[in-house]
DNA sequence: TGACAATATACCCGATAAGGTATAAAATTG
DNA sequence: CAATTTTATACCTTATCGGGTATATTGTCA
């Protein structure tokens, strides 16, 4: 399974949204947007399960060597 | 799937393992084990990936709804 | 039941994430 | 290519997380 970051960048373009718009329907900030699809790994798990939530997911547990 | 929490309090204990014996092994402070299995959800992405890296997992997207 | 181990909760401090603003770079569109 | 939009990077301030320590609660076992 791909990172968060990159899932939230695919499935962002893929509703036709940009990081403000997304950030903004999320409630986040446009720089943890950023951030987060940037790959930054030292993010708070709260706004990323918000970020998760405008698509219906969260994080959970996967196996670290899956693509 | 359970919440990571949960995960990691269950393969810590099948893993015979205390809170303190596993914060040192994963090399994270005992106080964030205990929040992260308490379920506090303001923790940071990185040291939860610490944790669950003892057990060969990462966090990944999934389903919010899943059980 | 008492003694001990393990876990949970509270307080404090230093380090840092979040977010705003500004600027630069890249992508898109005409 | 130029103009515009979108994304990326840098600086600053505020809020708070991580971790240590201490204490309380819970669980276990003789």
């Amino acid at each position: 399974m791909k990172n968060i970051g990159a899932f939230i960048k695919e499935n962002r373009k893929a509703a036709g949204l940009t990081q403000e718009e997304f950030a903004v329907r999320a409630g986040l900030g446009l720089r943890f947007v950023r951030d987060l699809e940037q790959g930054k790994e030292t993010v708070r798990m709260d706004k990323v399960n918000q970020a998760l939530a405008m698509f219906g997911m969260k994080a959970v547990p996967g196996k670290a060597d899956d693509e």
